[in-house]
DNA sequence: GTGAAAGCGCTAACAT
DNA sequence: ATGTTAGCGCTTTCAC
């Protein structure tokens, strides 16, 4: 039982089935052009002999592999988890394996590219990560198919799939001033994604619309993080007074600015201020937070991904595939806003 | 820029530099014995054409895809995120690719082996999912590296890495019983898995060595997710008594049971009942629940089953290799179960 | 429908 | 150190 049985291949099924190895192969391949009874025996042999077909040696000639990579920057973010699970799922649901990456926040995913190259996946996506325009041309020029997940390089045509984000900001920016807020704070998340740069932009631009002083909006730097919010609400409002509204461009950092009103400052939500996040992560639905936000639709998202991660491999010019799928978010009222104007 | 340039292999390389399509190799293979000169020709050369080596190609020959695979069954518990996510990066570190499957939680994860098998990873990580000894005999017979999380299968030697669950749950049934907690209810996870059945039978066992009787010992299924703790405590508790103490089988129960103690019942932990868990998720440190815990070393967990794996790979003999290593959790002391005893 | 034969892009002897 | 040669296990013409 050493290195005898371990390579059982096509070659030995074909033997004891007394067929040519190219029989075997077409009695594996599903369009295969085998008469049934010649199958039949075929895998009653391979199943004999254990055989398990060898998709490394398959992938060398049909230059496919059946794998997609999954890039995934901020695990620490629930949300890009739930992300990196429907990918997951979809994926083997559609028979192709997932090859995944993290990319340590603040480092870009190029090293992840050049890797995922070597192993000749059939597309990538990216997702919550930076990427360089170099290595977006690296992938066109080999082929291979690359769908950005709530992201985009501005000035380069990739496929995209987003969340309004924009939108959502400014969906939020009216919420709260129609709940008489009238002083703001943002809670800021990755200083070079464009997804928090949307959302805030979105949310302050509404704001100024609505006539909100410049004075009456803080824009704070928060990493992203549940830590990087936690110590950003201590250094701005351990001492200084509390907005009347504070946007966390995600949902993670709400959680953390809500956790720090009530238990640090001891004062309440939402009645001492509100607090509203983005994404809609299943924690924030949880009984002590019972967070206002934005819905980011996963599952649609990540359809559309797929969708155009298909049309990518379809077009044999991929020139032609550059479509920016933009999926609109929906506000979910919950307890950290109050519904009905307050006075 | 069609499929023109799509595939540059060595041998372009190789023509281009004004070699063989042999020392190309050579010059990508860490060892490979080039002289210097020849190897930055080739390299330059590789450049100007964005060559990049073909790994499904050279794992036809060495039988290696620098690959293993990470099955993960519950991917709702963030402890298992936090140890995928370890697995990922520690893997990446090491150079190696990761294949990532999720295995819906009840199903064995013997579809995901089989599919994995093609592709001829080098080695395979199973984390809280079930497995068929038939699938576990499979993986031998081909040589390949089987790695057990967490779990382990009756009467199979396969090499695990795991907490010492019985431990833990011994441990906190004295800490809680030090606290002069007298009656008690289990939340117990999977009824399948091993990590549940070990953490409860410790637990239960000590607290009857300890003199409790059986009946102030309450078990109760609570299907291991947040959602699954908080409809049996409903279940169990919206009109009946509380006990002295709940010890959930992992963090996001416990969590799940302290907001319903608080926002269903509306009375206060630890004051009107314990709550301990099992893991120390980061999520249990934060400031609403301030969890007491046992403490899995992830990284140290990781370390062990990566070093199994390598094992393995090294042995030619599977059968020589399959150890248990078995690593202490720790009591973490927090705030939902009081420190000194309280009367 | 079926078999023979020619690769896919690389590595690993084997010569030199 | 370097080139030549023979595969790795499969898919895919191409005859028959």
């Amino acid at each position: 039982m050493k290195r005898s049985r371990m390579h059982v291949t096509s070659r030995d099924v074909a033997m004891l089935a007394g067929v040519s190895q190219a029989s075997v192969s077409r009695a594996f391949t599903p369009g295969g052009r085998v008469s049934e009874d010649k199958r039949a025996r075929i895998l009653r042999a391979a199943d004999q002999l254990n055989y398990i077909p060898n998709s490394i040696a398959s992938s060398l000639t049909t230059a496919r592999t059946n794998t997609v990579a999954v890039i995934i920057g901020d695990t620490d973010n629930p949300f890009y988890v739930h992300v990196l699970r429907a990918f997951m799922t979809a994926l083997q649901a559609r028979g192709q394996q997932t090859l995944t990456f993290t990319v340590e926040p603040g480092s870009t995913s190029d090293a992840a590219i050049q890797q995922v190259l070597r192993y000749r996946v059939d597309g990538i996506i990216l997702t919550a990560a930076q990427l360089s325009t170099r290595m977006v041309s690296l992938c066109h020029d080999r082929g291979i198919a690359l769908v950005l997940f709530n992201r985009y390089i501005p000035g380069c045509a990739v496929p995209v799939v987003r969340c309004d984000n924009e939108g959502g900001g400014r969906a939020m920016a009216e919420a709260l001033y129609n709940a008489q807020a009238r002083s703001f704070a943002v809670l800021k998340g990755d200083p070079l994604g464009t997804t928090s740069q949307d959302r805030v932009r979105g949310f302050c631009q509404t704001l100024r619309e609505l006539g909100v002083k410049a004075g009456n909006i803080q824009e704070i730097e928060a990493g992203s993080t549940y830590q990087g919010a936690q110590t950003a609400m201590e250094k701005h409002f351990s001492s200084k007074e509390l907005p009347d509204a504070i946007f966390a461009v995600n949902d993670t950092m709400a959680m953390a600015a809500i956790d720090f009103v009530r238990y640090d400052l001891g004062k309440a939500v939402p009645d001492d201020v509100m607090i509203a996040g983005f994404d809609n992560i299943p924690e924030g639905d949880r009984a002590p937070y019972n967070l206002t936000t934005l819905d980011q639709p996963v599952r649609t998202m990540v359809m559309h991904a797929l969708v155009l991660l298909d049309a990518c491999l379809a077009a044999d010019d991929l020139e032609s595939v550059h479509p920016e799928e933009v999926v609109p978010s929906q506000l979910v009222w919950r307890a950290t806003v109050p519904r009905e104007p307050q006075s």
